[in-house]
RNA sequence: GGUCGCGUGGCCGAGUGGCUAGGCACAGGUCUGCAAAACCUCCUACAGCGGUUCGACUCCGCUCGCGACCUCCA
């Protein structure tokens, strides 16, 4: 198999990749903050990381993914009174932090799963790694990098950025930084305003809090993924993944944290995918601009126009290189649903044709198709380039539909090109993509129940009684079941 | 204000120094009792202005517009 090339968000460019360990990949992506429900912009994220997963595993690599569950939250706002997220919630919602979590990391999974997201390897929650996170701090402070303030600790920005590159992921000066950071309430506590914290001490009202060496309190932003992502992937490892947005602080914290800990930068290749915008605008709270999951599931939003399935969303975000925004509307998301049901359904009709065992009596035809076919590898090798895969399907389909509708005569592909064409296919929309049919299997009660009426219907045509055969195609039709006369004289359907 | 990025046809979106993806919509046609689907055809764009070049949408500069990060953020 030919290499894989994969951007670097650290170094900018394009780089082979190369894993530490040959045959093996640890992948590390920034999970979500479980004290809230997930919004459409969480899940461009979730969907381009589990095709990365995939595709590496589709490399043949043994890939272990770990991606963590931020249980413990954040502060609201740094500087000012130190708020746990996860704590203030439940206050407002008369739940027990652990309730509040666990509800919205269950809506996370179902989210996942109807997103057709291969579970991680390793899911590992803040709340559960306390304790790697206080020894990781006392590691930091120990070697002179943290310091200790009315039981907080910070990270020594400036003293770190003195000897190692702070600011190279992204793109940031230090002295800049130094300069131009917002001047917040409250950081004299801070040696200088670029320091982060590593430990926050919990004031009396705040629940969630643990015992550390510097009193009762609770871990910083960033230290949590720099924790798990050591013990369950080693020192150095592969890869790590995440929103463009968190470039900076958050990976930026993680570098340096790593760095001073173990001696060495954590990761060799950096993967940011960008954000889903909406008019044009980046999805998120602060923008008050959110379509939740569950929203964009049943179309209950006033944006929508109508509900999308999850498999529409996770066509709509391959249908676009994860490096680009993708912006939300209406009228985008009906073209991709649109455009997945013919991809799938050409899909399903490739299944049902019958190969040609000889050669191909159409060799220009034939030739084009394989093409096609095999190019797919390398669009995926190139970073990635999943819209460039969709298009090539989407050259395929017509000849695949071509050849069901006479157009084309069914022996014009070899045999080794019809078994090429339904392998590309199984393996980019199928196994690599992650995509999956928008209607379930259907119950046989309610096939015999159709065919019954198909039946009927046939045998109205046939009588040229098309009042009734009307009827029942239209009725059916209302209840959202569609039939198709085909060319052959049967009859497919399909439900909406 | 600082840093970075973007600006592609009605809409969404790839991409490349010359061979001008793909999807959706629109229009015309084939097929069909009708419908739907499918198939064929049509629509030929790269913000503006300069420069480099035999040749730029693609490289460089400037201008305009937009966005992201700088604060929790996917």
């Amino acid at each position: 198999m030919s290499d894989l090339y994969i951007y670097n968000s650290y170094t900018r460019q394009k780089e082979k990749f190369e894993p530490i360990t040959p045959g093996h990949v640890g992948l590390y992506v920034c999970g979500p903050t479980v004290s809230g429900e997930s919004h459409m912009g969480h899940a461009r994220p979730y969907v381009t990381f589990d095709l990365v997963n995939r595709y590496l595993q589709h490399h043949g690599y043994k890939v272990r993914y770990v991606r963590n569950i931020t249980d413990a939250g954040h502060f609201e706002e740094e500087g000012r009174e130190a708020e746990d997220k996860v704590a203030k919630k439940a206050q407002l919602e008369k739940l027990e932090p652990m309730e509040l979590v666990h509800k919205y990391t269950s809506l996370f999974h179902w989210a996942m799963r109807l997103f057709n997201c291969l579970e991680p390897s390793i899911e590992p929650t803040a709340t559960g790694h306390i304790i790697e996170q206080i020894n990781m701090i006392q590691d930091i402070i120990q070697k002179g990098y943290a310091y200790e303030v009315n039981g907080s600790v910070y990270f020594d920005v400036k003293k770190y950025a003195e000897k190692y590159p702070y600011g190279k992921l992204s793109g940031r000066v230090i002295d800049d930084l130094l300069e131009t950071t917002r001047d917040l309430e409250g950081q004299d506590e801070k040696r200088n305003k670029v320091d982060f914290a590593l430990w926050k001490k919990a004031p009396a009202e705040h629940i969630m809090r643990w015992t550390s060496p510097w009193g009762e309190g609770f871990p910083g932003w960033h230290i949590e993924c720099s924790a798990m992502s050591s013990k369950y992937l080693g020192e150095t490892f592969d890869i790590h993944g995440g929103g463009m947005d968190l470039q900076f602080p958050h990976h930026e914290s993680e570098i340096a944290q790593s760095t001073i800990a173990h001696g060495h930068p954590p990761v060799n290749y950096w993967m940011h995918n960008n954000m889903i915008t909406i008019n044009g605008k980046k999805m998120g709270k602060s923008y008050n601009n959110v379509i939740k999951l569950t929203e964009l599931f049943s179309g209950n939003h006033p944006i929508l126009e109508q509900p999308y399935h999850p498999m529409v969303i996770r066509f709509y975000i391959l249908q676009t290189h994860y490096r680009s925004t993708l912006d939300f509307s209406n009228e985008a998301l009906q073209a991709s649903e649109k455009a997945f049901r013919r991809l799938w359904e050409a899909y399903e009709v490739l299944q049902k044709l019958q190969p040609n065992t000889g050669a191909a009596s159409d060799k220009a035809l034939d030739a084009k198709v394989t093409t096609w076919c095999h190019e797919c590898a390398d669009f995926m090798n190139d970073d990635l380039n999943t819209a460039k895969v969709i298009a090539n399907l989407f050259e395929l389909a017509p000849v695949i539909n071509s050849i069901k509708g006479g157009q084309v005569k069914p022996d014009a592909l070899s045999g080794e090109t019809y078994a090429l064409l339904l392998q590309t296919f199984k393996t980019y929309l199928v196994d690599i993509m992650g995509m999956q049919p928008l209607q379930a299997a259907q119950s046989n009660k309610l096939d015999q129940v159709l065919s019954l009426l198909i039946d009927i219907r046939r045998d109205a045509r046939q009588r040229k009684d098309f009042a009734t055969s009307d009827q029942i195609r239209n009725t059916l039709a209302e209840s959202g079941i569609l039939l198709k006369d085909e060319k052959d004289g049967s009859v497919s359907y399909t439900i909406e």
